[in-house]
DNA sequence: GAAGGCGGTTCTGGATACAAGATAAATTTT
DNA sequence: AAAATTTATCTTGTATCCAGAACCGCCTTC
């Protein structure tokens, strides 16, 4: 019988493995843990208060989702992205978003809207407190999924989720770095009201903009240096 | 049993996870593995001479590919794709592989058109083989990764692989099925002529159709189920 | 004084061993 | 005899342990 010693960072009953990847992916997406940042194994292990089996899993897995770089008897690094990978990971998102947005509103039941609409709304209580930026791009992502929700299309989902994820603590960044909460929740809010009137060319097109414009100027405050992101390996 | 091994070493080089989850890729893509089939971690390990460890790695990794999915205490299954899937799949070909293309045109080398060029006259020689359906996935591949190498876009190309390690079991079906060979022959040809001719809109024109034409046929060949093909087993 | 070996330390990679959950089988019970 | 329960067995999950590679400092040597 295991004993309960209450540890110290709680993992939920699912299998361990899965428990530290999460756990490790929202570090990561959260920027508690930077990119260029190494991943030791025992360390990680004992922060969790399990053996480095899990951990070692946890980290392939991460590893194939494209967050972090295993490189063989040297250790896991957080992967850091360069401008140039900023910018085609929206390019990505671009061309997957709008086409997955067309093919969603026609499907779009009240309910989903309804549950969009609830996004937005907790917008306003959530962004004031201090972990905002986390909580920005969670409830951004959960916004953007429900209206993706209709087109029914999982893998188009797991893939955009895929990207998202690299393009998250960057955009969690840029957010803060531009004060852009406002004009985003401004968009957001226009995005919903077309997707209610079922308008896909114009819902599709603010979209494009929506997405465009973050990767924009988010790609300006890396070239400008404002955050020491390392430059890219040879 | 493919494995060319003496007893002690099965799997040279790399690591051994990495080894692993190659090879079992290469079997589930081509086959080897059917889709449903379940996947016994210690037989694996046996096979190739190594503990369960890095098989369980290996596994996580093909999971978060999308390759298998693992059932917690249950163990991992080859995941079988739905028509509807496929038809998903074959969507997002389009989407990204069209882009690509189109960015990728201008920036095209010689030499890269020259690799195509080999690819083509490759399959003349395999294409009547015994293994030639592994053989065609295989420099349908190279081919295609070829003509979107100017493009630069390293997340492109890895979401791109990832798709198509997906289809490619099942593409290989419909090539068999269909007797495609010549007309894929016919129609690679033509598209590396129209990228030669630095011809974008045509032959992202091709392209799409090429990439169509291919989910439609495999898509109809699944529902018609047709789907027991004995793979290349010697 | 600088370059290059040389040993100790640390970390990752892999294997064996053990615990726990799940499935199948056999036994018991009604 | 059928259903339910318990037991047996198999498979997965995790921990502990061992081997080997990379890093660091020291020392030797030219």
């Amino acid at each position: 019988m295991a004993t309960e010693a209450r540890p110290s960072s709680a993992i939920p009953r699912q299998s361990l493995t899965s428990a530290v990847a999460d756990s490790l992916r929202d570090k990561i997406i959260r920027m508690e843990i930077r990119g260029g940042e190494q991943l030791r194994q025992d360390a990680i292990a004992s922060e969790f208060r399990v053996s480095r089996i899990p951990v070692r899993e946890a980290l392939r897995q991460l590893e194939s989702e494209g967050l972090i770089t295993i490189v063989p008897h040297h250790g896991a690094v957080v992967s850091s992205l360069s401008p140039n990978d900023i910018e085609e990971l929206f390019e990505i998102r671009v061309l997957l978003e709008r086409e997955i947005l067309k093919l969603s509103i026609p499907g779009l039941t009240e309910a989903n809207l309804a549950q969009a609409e609830v996004c937005l709304k907790e917008y306003e209580k959530g962004l004031s407190r201090q972990g905002y930026i986390s909580m920005w791009g969670r409830l951004n992502w959960r916004f953007h999924s429900t209206l993706y929700s209709g087109a029914n299309r999982p893998h188009f989902m797991s893939i955009i989720k895929r990207v998202n994820n690299n393009a998250m603590r960057y955009t969690g960044l840029q957010v803060y770095v531009t004060r852009g909460f406002e004009r985003a929740k401004e968009e957001h809010r226009q995005l919903l009201e077309l997707c209610r009137a079922r308008d896909v060319a114009a819902a599709c097109e603010l979209l494009e903009l929506h997405i465009r414009h973050a990767g924009e100027s988010l790609k300006q405050g890396l070239l400008e240096g404002r955050t020491h992101v390392d430059a890219e390996q040879p």
